[in-house]
DNA sequence: ATGAAAGCGCTAACAA
DNA sequence: TTGTTAGCGCTTTCAT
């Protein structure tokens, strides 16, 4: 494996060609540029024998450009996240494309800092799902025409490309279903947060809530906050509210709010019906199955790239798109109709 | 925001000093190379007011060196990788790296062209696990001076950098309880791979069994396989080996494998006994909950950053170490002594 | 104590 | 049709 260091110049010498011919023909440009046929056959043939890469350091700084993705997630850890993050990559890569990530963790100073970061990487595009307070930065981007698309949630106040779900929509379905089901006293569960998407899922709920004449019953988790406290909020608020159903507006609100009830002893669906938003290996496989609003990842990933490398390729000259994808209620038996549990009173052996 | 494009020589130009003297201050050398305190410091003051920052591609050109560090997982949406994924992005942030990431998908043939791509874009180091078959192009890394550690797995043929954990002592535990708590007819239910961490929790099972004059009972499903097929071949062997007990050699066999049970309609521990390698939140909160093998994945992180920046900063004079943590035994209800289990029927509140 | 200048390896005007 | 050459922005040797 001696192909230690054959730069472009090596070519050219050992063809006796210049090297703006062995570039030209590296980059495509021999018909424009009327390279002869058998030249640029010689060129591509001694750099495969000699394992000849151009080194890409030399070629992002002539060309400012890096062919590189920066993606800001929430929390790569988050399987919903995760998951996105396993197909945007598998999408970028087909397409030359290698992606730099991190987590802004809901902070952020830190996503200031990233940002800036990625700037000073010359990454060709952003996929960001901003924390609040984030603006000025993704302005800024937007200004120097630098290609963004934000996910899970926009920014109201910036006319940014986007990707996202309905949220409006699935709680709405979601809610409707558990009255269909029955339940009364619908309890809702979210973060304390003015993010686009946890607003419109709650927009979603309370929408229907009143219009069946219903209060709604909401808590709003401190956020972030450590796991065992928002437990124990979540245990004490349905506890107090008598709640007979419950929305979690999250993954890791459904997981945590599963870990209330079970240590509460709460038995799901007789004493309480559970829906959470954003399936989960967790949810499908409870016992008993978790109802969940069910994201379309891999849509989403879809046309997270897609938009991006479209305002890439184009510069700003195509506006900027937003798309909303459709949000799956899966049904399961967390929310058995209200009568069927009440009746029937058995329905699986589930202690703590 | 109108910082469009401050040059270092700008800087100089406005101080009337040399480019030199300006870049001698901005990385550090001010003391060394002698420069007045006071040039020093109209230096750092004009930049912060400019907001210059170096472009780093240039940069890069010129000394080499990315700062990157390319990280190969199995599978980014995997939770394991995902949260390893988190931590060790969270450490080499806070020591002036990023990370390029991408998932091999057991695929060699992939993973040598991510290889390839990241020797292209000379990240400064590499953190792999490797699959099957990649022995001569990590050795080409290895070769190459280029800084390599490996994880979750490693190459028997290699001499690298290794941080894992003790997968042998973890599956010997694991056995040793099962045995314990009266099991008789224990299963395993691992994937067809010789990758040494399967070999090794294999070898723990099948030691423990053996010193016990017990047949091992082992399945090996095809990989990668669908996850239905997956499914299928676990509950078909479970029932024909009429096992009373069950271990699964991986975090996603575990949720085939409780969702191949749940199919059955075999109750736990009732029917079955369950144990899982890695940990997991369906483990954590399935009813009732699934003993597993948890992995320190923080520490896993801390370490593979701390050698790989060894390596880094020491160019290969420091010898080549290899790390194996251990693994916790998180004994849940999926294991109850199986008397309890027969005798009660019902079961009451206690493990471990 | 500070500066001039030579590259790092490549692309692409501009020449020929 | 192909070659010459000027950068991209920075670090660092060698001079002074």
């Amino acid at each position: 494996m001696g192909k230690k260091k054959v730069l472009i110049g090596d070519i050219a010498r050992q063809l006796n060609v210049s090297i703006t011919t062995v570039s030209f023909v590296l980059n495509g440009k021999a018909q424009e540029k009327r390279i002869s046929d058998d030249v640029a056959a010689r060129v591509l043939k001694l750099v495969d024998e000699l394992g000849y890469k151009p080194n890409q350091l030399a070629k992002n700084l002539r060309e400012g450009k890096t062919r590189i993705i920066g993606l800001i997630v929430e929390d790569i850890s988050n399987p919903f996240f995760a998951t996105v993050a396993r197909h945007i990559e598998e999408q970028a890569f087909q397409r030359g494309y290698k992606i730099i990530y991190c987590s802004t963790d809901h902070d952020t100073a830190k996503t200031k800092e990233l940002i800036a970061m990625f700037r000073d990487w010359h990454v060709d595009g952003y996929i960001i799902t901003p924390p609040a307070g984030i603006e000025a930065e993704v302005q800024a981007l937007l200004h120097d025409k630098l290609p963004v698309v934000l996910f899970d949630r926009y920014l109201p106040s910036l006319p940014t490309s986007y990707v996202g779900v309905d949220n409006f929509g699935g709680m709405r379905a979601a809610t409707e279903h558990l009255l269909a089901q029955g339940y009364q006293r619908i309890a809702y569960c979210t973060i304390a947060s003015d993010q686009s998407q946890m607003a419109a899922r709650l927009g979603g709920y309370e929408t229907v809530m009143t219009a069946h004449g219903r209060l709604p019953l909401v808590l709003r988790t401190a956020f972030p906050e450590s796991p065992p406290d928002t437990i124990r909020q979540i245990g004490r608020f349905l506890t107090e509210q008598a709640a007979d159903a419950v929305i979690f507006a999250t993954n890791y609100l459904g997981r945590h709010g599963l870990e209330a009830l079970a240590q509460l002893g709460r038995r799901i669906p007789h004493d309480l019906a559970v829906v959470a938003f954003d399936d989960h290996d967790l949810f499908r496989l409870y016992s008993p199955g978790i109802t969940a609003l069910a994201q379309p990842v891999e849509d989403i990933a879809r046309e997270l790239i897609h938009l991006l490398l479209t305002d890439l390729n184009t510069r700003g000259l195509v506006p900027r798109r937003t798309v909303e994808l459709p949000v799956e209620l899966l049904v399961r038996a967390s929310t058995l109709p209200a009568a069927t549990v009440m009746t029937n009173g058995q329905e699986a052996t589930q202690p703590a």
